[in-house]
DNA sequence: TAAAAAATTAAACACTTGTTTAAATTTTGG
DNA sequence: CCAAAATTTAAACAAGTGTTTAATTTTTTA
């Protein structure tokens, strides 16, 4: 009755990283079988069809993705503080996974897995309490009065984008893996000052 | 011996939404004939294969993607004016092409169709003599000192980006289409106002 | 207008797709 | 140890894939 939970961990990861590699559409259920080891059938055994096997590595991939985020937001610091630290880590983390921001941004455009979003994610970063932390550094004059969606699109744009369009860089400035990693880290500090100092400004805009 | 060009443009126009849409492996091409009401063979008859369509569609969209770049550096203006028009042509031209940053990196991402890249498209960038004006900004004082492909990484981030999460934005924050349009616009003054401050501060650093 | 060329089609090709079936193997529990 | 359950496999399934062939329709041109 006890199950070998090494095998259906087996498929996982490797489902992980072919969908990875070449996304819902670009593979076949025997990539990911010959990536195990084993036979097509037995995906189908322990995940019952390929789009809840894909399903299970996007919510994973999601939550791997806000991780940071709820992290960061429930700690107990100033919105400066939280601000410089969320993009230290989420750096840190996608340098590890560079991967993952086009992983979910394709599996999103293209609505592949369905997503149930709106609550289910949001909720989890709402209890943090960091709405209302905005909204009274706002109040305060210590931030820049933006909108909580738009200070989310100018963080994302900085800290996803630069690892979504790695292989574009590469190619396009003709640069090594390395070399590009460096440009990385260097991005990593300017995007901390430049936006620190936009959304705190010194003397604060109205 | 004179060919109707209309049929050969109706197709490419309609491989060009669905690849938009679904990316290369995401659909088949009777859904590329069916889109342009006509039989499956037609699409061999004109181009060679699905392959040499997709390649046709992502070199016209990469040459649109680059289009503003080429555009602007060939004026004469000072490299912060030059910054400035950038972001405005390029963000008003995504907001007509909101499809087109995700199609050129998922592209790209997944190897799909054959890249020249290196020289082919660095070089019309190159003569433009943007480097050189860089350059000379930098020696100035005028511009902060950050490398070419540093200022690159901040430049599209911000601007290509907004696009490509479209979707995950609207999920995010449960916003319809206008409403993030608006959004849209309001990035677009941030990011100007914040990376013109950043690349050309009052009083320079070094 | 009639022969030649071009455009379009239906049908078939060989192959891959995700999934299922049933048999074989391994593991488990009394 | 041995029946029962769980796991793994090979094989087959129907449907979909990109591409090609050959026939048909339309257009061109002389």
């Amino acid at each position: 009755m006890k199950r070998d939970l090494s095998t259906e961990e087996k498929i996982k990861a490797a489902a992980k990283k072919v969908f990875m590699n070449k996304g819902f559409d670009g593979c076949s259920v025997r990539d990911i079988a010959k990536e195990v080891g084993s036979n097509v059938a037995l995906l189908n055994y322990y995940f019952r069809s390929k789009e809840k096997l894909f399903e299970l590595i996007f919510e994973g991939a999601m939550s791997d993705f806000l991780q940071s985020m709820i992290e960061v937001f429930s700690s107990e610091l100033s919105l400066k503080e939280k601000t410089t630290l969320l993009i230290e880590k989420e750096f840190d983390f996608f340098m590890e996974h560079p991967e993952l921001p086009m992983f979910i941004l394709q599996a999103i455009h293209q609505n592949k897995g369905e997503h149930p979003m709106p609550s289910h994610f949001f909720e989890p970063i709402s209890k943090t309490g960091i709405f209302q932390q905005l909204e009274a550094a706002q109040a305060n004059g210590e931030m820049r009065h933006i909108s909580l969606r738009n200070v989310t699109i100018l963080l994302m744009s900085n800290v996803h984008y630069p690892f979504m369009s790695k292989k574009l860089t590469q190619q396009f400035h003709g640069i090594d893996e390395t070399t590009l990693q460096q440009d990385l880290l260097a991005h990593k500090s300017y995007v901390k000052e430049m936006l620190i100092n936009y959304l705190f400004p010194q003397n604060p805009k109205q």
